[in-house]
DNA sequence: GTCATGATGATCT
DNA sequence: GATCATCATGACA
């Protein structure tokens, strides 16, 4: 069925912010730090909008870049937590991560989509589209619309041009199996807002 | 709606 | 030479 194309509407409410998260908030397991990010507000140079979906990578795991020791690629999981790591993704993407937990730990968390509430117009022009829904619906997407390239890696998370705020309520998260790997594909590692018209893709049920 | 495929480059064997 | 933490497109139902 061919859905008529309605743009859907910044949620007015994802526009009022929380405080500032600081690099303490990122210094704990990717296991906790991964679903709070849910309903946080991610913003590159003013740009982007709410976490809808991220997934978890921690380096006692297969999937995980940081698994087989650290290389030029994945410096920045081994250095201390609060900073992004970017990479390439099949030649042609971006990826953004925030590293958590301790110096060493290289363990964090991929940003997989978000819902756009600030610069939607300049996501737009970048990306091509009009629906909202797609601007940042996968990790690739989101890099693209925010304008996060491997210029970004390495750079803090609590300093332009980065900044992400704190939700301001607890949102109903989903949990399931993360996308895209061979490695590991059973970990529910995998958090999403539930019901979220904008998820790279649907949690199983 | 589902499914297959090519693009493209760093990394690793 | 194979493997990717992906995306857009086009065939088909």
């Amino acid at each position: 069925m061919a859905r008529p194309r309605v743009p859907a509407a910044p949620d007015p409410a994802a526009a009022r912010l929380g405080p500032l998260l600081t690099r303490r908030f990122f210094a704990r397991s990717v296991h906790a730090v991964a679903p709070e990010l849910i309903g946080a507000t991610l913003l590159f140079e003013g740009v982007g909008g709410v976490i809808v979906e991220v997934e978890a990578y921690h380096h006692t795991d297969p999937a995980a870049h940081s698994y087989g020791g650290q290389t030029p690629r994945n410096a920045v999981m081994f250095g201390p937590p609060g900073f992004a790591y970017v990479y390439r993704s099949y030649g042609i993407h971006w990826c953004v991560n925030v590293v958590c937990e301790a110096e060493g730990s290289a363990s964090a968390v991929l940003i997989r989509a978000l819902e756009p509430t600030h610069g939607v117009d300049a996501m737009r022009a970048r990306r091509g589209l009009d629906d909202a829904r797609l601007l940042c619906s996968g990790p690739g997407k989101l890099t693209h619309a925010l304008g996060i390239t491997i210029a970004a890696n390495g750079l803090p998370l609590d300093l332009a041009p980065f900044a992400i705020h704190r939700r301001r309520a607890e949102p109903d998260i989903v949990t399931g199996p993360r996308i895209g790997i061979t490695k590991a594909a059973d970990y529910p590692w995998r958090f999403g807002l539930r019901g979220s018209k904008f998820l790279s893709k649907p949690f199983p049920r």
